[in-house]
DNA sequence: TCTAGTGTATTATTAAAGTAATACAATAAT
DNA sequence: ATTATTGTATTACTTTAATAATACACTAGA
């Protein structure tokens, strides 16, 4: 599987798992009516207590992404696609919007801003 | 004193403090040669134990950005400015850097991340 | 029907971080 | 000198979050 877990994160690993997964349904690498890996089996191969994954997993169906066939698996749910992507979309607007706050609370000016914005955004470009 | 604290903030209570007094050094609110106010005046002002004062304090100290004078008070030491606006950068240059690698790791497209850095930079200008 | 695979719910444990309590040390001023 | 103010160091407590243990429930297939 594509998961790869960084053990020294702040960012818990149920959320670590859930937001991969969240962004591999966005970008189209796990589609509709696809299995995720069972709970056991994603447990054994990250080396995990499989309530860790299940933990993922419930944040994944409490928003429509999969849902749970008992007894069988987790499948990707039709319209989850556009579910991913939206969120996608909403979660990065939030992150800089926050940082856009930030940068005003502490006085930091709009071109300084600027500059930080435009070098970050060319070097990679 | 200018500082304000949300206590439900993920954000721990010495940092914000530590922050809010590094960005008004930064913004020139704050300036070399004054004093901070005492350990425990800042802590009975915001109703918090001394010791979480004198952590952000330490953290401040760590930074040379003030200076401890025994039984006196804490002092902002010359070039404290230059160095707070140096941090205020590198704070907001390595978080909106952050922000760039997630976008590209959850392969948001890069006319995706224009748009959003656009938008929220035209609604504040 | 039994087995081996699935997910789920509840509870307990652990670990980490933040904050608080306490006692100590230095300075200035009366 | 004594008092009141300052910062500091050590330790303990509390809380919260994450993770783990355990037992349960459902399904497919042999």
């Amino acid at each position: 599987m594509f998961i790869e877990i960084d053990p020294q994160s702040p960012q818990p690993i149920f959320e670590q798992i859930a937001l991969q997964i969240k962004f591999a349904v966005a970008a189209g690498t796990v589609r509709s009516d696809e299995f995720v890996p069972s709970v056991r089996e994603l447990a054994t191969s990250l080396a995990l207590n499989p309530n860790t994954i299940a933990r993922a997993y419930r944040e994944l169906q409490n928003e429509n992404i999969i849902a749970a066939q008992r007894g069988i698996g987790l499948v990707v749910v039709p319209g989850a696609k556009e579910i991913c992507i939206e969120q996608r979309q909403d979660y990065f607007a939030k992150k800089f919007n926050d940082f856009i706050n930030e940068t005003e609370r502490s006085r930091l000016s709009k071109d300084d801003v600027k500059q930080i914005v435009s070098r970050a955004m060319n070097i990679n470009k």
